[in-house]
DNA sequence: CAATAAATTGAATGTTTGTTCAAAAAATAA
DNA sequence: TTATTTTTTGAACAAACATTCAATTTATTG
């Protein structure tokens, strides 16, 4: 049997940040076909049609998203500063130029209602959720740490939606001040 | 001169339901005619093109929102109460069946980074916010009114996004208490 | 009542859409 | 090398897309 000739990470990768910045419908399999460089054939033979791109897509995204979490997570400082750490990293995303928001948020909120996919990113969002959950649970009750995790969940999507549209950094922080007063925010002043 | 025979309005609650629902992208003429039951030419008569119908629908959509938020300050009742009123509203309306999340904020993420159409709906999205800083600030500071004002729309964002693909309402209003400590939930406990 | 102006109609426009497929090329296996 | 299998190619497809417009209907004006 003849090997796969084109790389399917590239391929991959560059899918990803066109149906990331432009949406499931918008995205044209022409667009597509011009940004990766495969002809239509070769795209319908190794993923089946745009749905089958679309949801590889998602897998690639939310995979990697998945374990950038976990690493920093590893990285063995505290919990809670961690958390701040990404959450500050979150916000510095958000006012760079071209900020797409979150791939996962962004198409579970363009998907229809009984499309498959939309339970499919549901679950990636629970997984995630679940990883902060996890870390809160070694210094918190199970309770309080399922309390904050949703509280931190909330705070994420928040963020990547009102980081979207206003340009002001110094705003978002002191909300997530404000709205996670229990984190160890006093790390991060000088 | 002959009169408009079409109920604007009427018109414009189909498209905006229709346009809400399914996204700008993925909504064809076809379907707006059928669902306003206008036939092509009454609609580009009308409304120029479909960006000109969903502009209007956006301005239909903000317009009756905005309005409604300040009826419901306008209740004098104390202004956390009410508050903790419209977000638990919120959370209820998230777990109804064919939920849609809010218009808005689903078209400014959907919207390109080159649409005006972005900007405008920001402006929607800022006048609201400002409707809750200058409530908060009749019990505040100013900067302590912008910092809750902020905290607020974190948490509206976030339980827009979060309420779509969760159904578990407790978990959502666990966390708004977390995050917005500061309100009187206390009153809504029995 | 005409005369005039505006709204409605629905067929037709030319693109663009996602997808297919037979032929050609390339890679592996014998 | 030859035979076999797999991938790539790019033209072609029907369906759906947003939009237009001349003809018709309806409403207002004089």
């Amino acid at each position: 049997m003849a090997k796969v000739q084109f790389d399917r990470q590239t391929v991959l990768d560059k899918a990803t940040s066109l149906f990331w910045r432009v949406g499931y419908s918008a995205t044209s399999m022409q667009a597509l076909f011009e940004v990766t460089g495969l002809k239509p054939g070769s795209v319908y033979l190794a993923f089946g049609n745009k749905e089958g791109l679309f949801k590889e897509s998602i897998d690639f995204y939310a995979q990697s998203s998945i374990t950038n979490l976990k690493n920093k997570f590893n990285q063995k400082q505290g919990v809670e500063q961690t958390i701040c750490e990404i959450l500050l990293s979150f916000v510095e995303e958000s006012a760079q130029a071209g900020y797409c928001s979150c791939f996962l948020l962004k198409s579970q909120l363009e998907l229809d209602e009984q499309s498959d996919l939309r339970e499919y990113i549901s679950s990636y969002l629970a997984t995630i959720e679940g990883i902060y959950t996890e870390q809160l649970s070694t210094l918190y009750s199970e309770d309080e740490a399922k309390q904050k995790a949703a509280s931190i969940m909330l705070h994420i999507f928040g963020l990547r939606v009102y980081g979207y549209h206003s340009n002001s950094e110094a705003q978002i922080v002191n909300g997530l001040r404000l709205g996670l007063h229990w984190l160890p925010w006093s790390n991060f002043d000088h």
